[in-house]
DNA sequence: TTGAAAGCGCTACCAG
DNA sequence: CTGGTAGCGCTTTCAA
């Protein structure tokens, strides 16, 4: 009986694997392997046999027969709350570039801002046993995932959280300090009433630490340079929100009605300068905002009058660097805080007539 | 001797496996597998042993070893251009949300526009045995990637892409239509004088039918309304261009000056604003101009004047559902067009973050 | 320089 | 209801 596997029935049933195409070229299986991974090990006229009667027969590796004998499956897992929003969906694509160009695949997961799904996501790429991971946490102190990813021991950078434990590698902006100076260059501009609008501190620790900066920004204005600075306001905004006007309305009008937003990110910025618009204030003029953010490489929008900018498309990149670094053994874990450039002056923006 | 894989020393050299567990509840790895895929067909006390021995051990099913073994992947391939496009990562959002309920794994690559790439990462994903695709194609007439795809014999679905060929599954706006009626709108409010802003055709097939909708538009009005329409203008811009200020002079500027800007896609829409802005001209008022995408659902900011919106997040869960169906040979490969919905007057807006 | 063979972790078939 | 077993496609010794 002719060995099916060997015979010409599989042509149109199966895909071809190295068997076939080791039949074809009159050679052993291993050889076949070792024109694909050490061709330099193979003399070039058995290189030619093999390739020939891979490209006649379509062979296309199998990755997953591969990953299941080797150590490492050169795959790497990214989790983002949502890539609905531009400075995530960027610092994936700075990932991704990276991972192309090191010939890694990317598996995507999102989390929503929730917790729970977080958990789940990180648990489906470890079940595909990716080498490392890249995350953007709701809140990355206390967080199982960081728990169960260490009690795992798989290399992981956080990107965009900005952890209070030391041992873990993360890179970020400096949440409190972006909003400190945005804060501080506002109240330079003259504002003395100001309010920063946030998102629910549980779904995003940047959004807390963000506010730490604003307050400390208006105390030390007021402490040190005298300025009769009004306390600072806050507008905690839920994640999905689609229109600030009514929330914002107690901010923008009566008596005391604040001169300036401090937004803790580029879309609450978008949001709360349309809402200004709808309560008839002009932006600037009336009112100034400004964000922290700031969409730079590839440029999309950065409709702020005053942030604080850090390329997120590089801060990817330079994620997916470190993770490799990581995975190789050759780097320790640690905290990265990049600088951010603060912008001041009215930038371009679509927000703006 | 004690085999080591029962034995105790695997437990920090590697993850545990099947064996691991079965030797721990003391079955065989059949009923491991078994309590994993059908945990009915096991009497309710074997079932529970089986998960404490998984518990205490950690367990983590090896996704590759599974695919390896099975017919199907559970997993999906999706193509973009890149995620800086908000456009883009918004349906990537979508497809990651429909896939995620479904327990499928999304492995994510970008071509950058460039044809070349998109070949590169299709290949690789197939490499990987992805179950299907979901792309969208710098350009889907005469493709070598979709006749790979269709030599292989994988399901795959192209979104945002409206192919000449209509054997393939698509999901689109209706681009002519869309630009066509926002045209005419424009046309409608006394707008005589007109250009298109338009990537480059070769990067974006879609460029190419909006061109041809706005054409049109034009025509019919000369023709059926005897509208004094000047000739249809063109400006092409590179993907990645950041200014369009000396790119629209011509246009924005002299006695030929155009009146109204329609723009292909939403981010070139704000970059043409912001250019206008730029010229000194305010929008709208010395100019309008009207883009096409829109941004909805979950949706970012919409700043056009006068807009084609179809809600991208939504079109991405569609293509996943069409996608599985096209898998389980369910549905025959078709082409979907979706309406858009057509906004006229002012809407910047921004909504979610 | 090459090949035979032993698995990687899993599923599914078949026999008990 | 359960266990033994034959691979899925691949890499990697170890011999020849």
């Amino acid at each position: 009986m002719v060995c099916p596997v060997e015979g010409v029935l599989w042509f149109m049933t199966s895909k071809p694997t190295m068997r076939n195409v080791a039949a074809k070229a009159g050679v052993s299986i291993a050889t076949v392997s070792r024109v694909i991974n050490c061709p330099d090990e193979v003399p070039t006229e058995t290189v030619e046999r093999v390739r020939a009667a891979m490209a006649y027969l379509k062979y296309r590796p199998n990755m997953n027969g591969r990953r299941l004998k080797m150590a490492q499956t050169r795959s790497v897992g990214v989790l983002v709350p949502t890539m609905a929003n531009p400075v995530f969906a960027t610092s994936v694509q700075g990932i991704e570039q990276a991972a192309n160009e090191d010939g890694l695949t990317v598996l995507l997961t999102s989390s929503e801002y929730d917790p729970e799904r977080e958990l789940g996501a990180v648990s489906t790429l470890l079940n595909n046993r990716v080498d490392g991971l890249i995350l953007t946490l709701a809140n990355a102190d206390d967080n199982r995932v960081i728990d169960l990813l260490i009690s795992e021991n798989i290399p992981f950078v956080l990107l965009f959280n900005q952890p209070n434990r030391t041992d873990v590698a993360a890179i970020s902006v400096d949440n409190a300090k972006s909003a400190y100076d945005i804060t501080q260059a506002m109240i330079g501009q003259g504002h003395r009433k100001l309010a920063m609008v946030a998102g629910h501190f549980e779904s995003s620790d940047r959004s807390r630490q963000r506010y730490d900066g604003f307050c400390q920004a208006i105390d030390d204005a007021q402490r040190n340079d005298g300025a009769p600075m009004a306390a600072p306001r806050l507008c905690q905004v839920g994640f999905g929100e689609t229109d600030l006007e009514s929330i914002l309305e107690d901010f923008l009008t009566g008596p005391d009605a604040v001169t300036g937003l401090v937004c803790s990110t580029d879309m609450l910025a978008i949001a709360a300068m349309s809402a200004c618009r709808s309560h008839g204030l002009s932006v600037p003029g009336d009112v100034s905002v400004g964000g922290i953010d700031g969409i730079a490489v590839g440029g999309l929008i950065t409709p702020k009058l005053c942030s604080a900018v850090q390329p997120t498309q590089k801060m990817g990149q330079q994620a997916l660097a470190f993770l490799l670094g990581l995975i190789r053994g050759q780097t320790e874990p640690q905290s990265l805080l990049l600088p951010h450039q603060l912008s001041t002056g009215e930038s371009i923006g679509p927000a703006r007539h």
